[in-house]
DNA sequence: TCTTTAATATGACAAATATCATATTTTTAA
DNA sequence: TTAAAAATATGATATTTGTCATATTAAAGA
């Protein structure tokens, strides 16, 4: 079992607040596990009692609305905790989580996260943080949504996938989601975020090959995203 | 100077957990403030320092999108408190709170609440949960804003609206928002919600007097915000 | 490999929504 | 009270977006 002490990704969460005892006490505790893409990690509705921690890969978390279609409401990397908000709630979970990538989690239990806000006041307010960070996040968008046109709203995801995720050697876009799953970040029909995509492309703001996408002139998408 | 100790208010907020002695402490660092309809408590951009704990009345909370148009994120109430989140994250402000009605509030400084966190974990808690259901909030409303049709998305604010903030002895909605407010709640041309409640009217679901409008029939209501 | 399935793409059209113009009503203030 | 301003209402129209149909391409299995 991999030992909490030694892992690099505890440093950009909030268990960074951790002291070596708990640490210590930590890796007897968690429990590793791999998850492949596209397997859940779990479902809106769920009891999940405890936290993830994710050692590697990318998910997204995904929130059904009524007309049966699903809206990824955030996507969650390396570093982060996932199930924070419901484990406070004493709530199942609201969103669903599903690996977009191969990942490495580590699943905390409930008693010992519940343990850490007793005593280690840094902690909490680590995790307070982070929430209240989610929070106005999540104004912002709401405000976006209501707001903007999908065309601003597609052009400011690429550019948001580009700066949080980087770009491969060949300049496309790191994190590959499909049309689908792009349209239900920005909040569309799919046929709409292709055409749009397909109009980027004939206006040169971007280049399709395939799955991969290129940003080939950002200060256009600025432009367009305002 | 009213006293907190006294303030039947404070049972409803996350103040609950106060102890007398921090209370009788508190009475002496707040002030108190009347806020006048349509005036201004904080503007987005903001530093504000501390929390206001709402005493009487409502307000809004907005946010400016790039197009300048207000956006209605959230309604608070007697009871609540407001800019928990800018004081965690040590940032300024990302709402603007303007009165709906006219308001009684307190101000805490930052300094006093900080000092809660530290000593009074059933505090912490309260905020934190707090927290965590506005952010729960904002995820379903954000997936609605993506997912919803206008009309839908109308028939729903006035459900909540009735539900949340109840009747007057004639029916009509206690809370009484212009067109163009509520407009911006639900994220459409102000043109587009009136065109709307004329229709909801016509049909029989609504009635309008004015600026009051009656809630003829919910269960059809509800069939439409699904 | 080939076959089947899923994803991407595009056209045609319908529906939803925004915008602009303007009328009417209500509110505000001189 | 009356004039001016703001809010509400509605028509006409343009734009945006969704839906359905159907290619085309890519991916997955047998």
């Amino acid at each position: 079992m991999s030992k909490c002490e030694q892992c690099i990704v505890r440093e950009f969460s909030s268990l960074k607040a951790l002291t070596k005892e708990e640490l210590i006490k930590l890796s007897d505790c968690k429990t590793s596990h791999i998850i492949k893409k596209g397997e859940v990690i779990f479902e809106e509705g769920e009891n999940v009692n405890g936290i993830y921690c994710i050692k590697d890969g990318i998910c997204k978390l995904t929130k059904l609305s009524a007309n049966g279609k699903d809206h990824i409401v955030k996507l969650v990397t390396k570093g982060e905790l996932l199930g924070q908000r419901s484990m406070i709630s004493d709530e199942p979970v609201n969103l669903s989580a599903v690996a977009l990538e191969d990942m490495q989690v580590c699943f905390i239990p409930k008693s010992e996260v519940m343990g850490y806000f007793d005593k280690n006041n840094q902690f909490s307010m680590n995790v307070m943080k982070t929430i209240c960070g989610d929070l106005k996040e999540a104004d912002d968008h709401m405000v976006n949504l209501a707001q903007k046109t999908v065309k601003e709203r597609l052009a400011e995801t690429l550019l948001y996938l580009h700066d949080t995720f980087g770009e491969n050697k060949d300049n496309s876009l790191k994190i590959q989601l499909s049309r689908d799953e792009l349209a239900s970040m920005i909040g569309t029909a799919t046929e709409s975020c292709i055409r749009l995509l397909s109009d980027f492309n004939k206006l040169g703001l971007i280049e399709l090959n395939g799955k991969k996408i290129v940003l080939k002139d950002i200060n256009a998408l600025k432009k367009i995203a305002e």
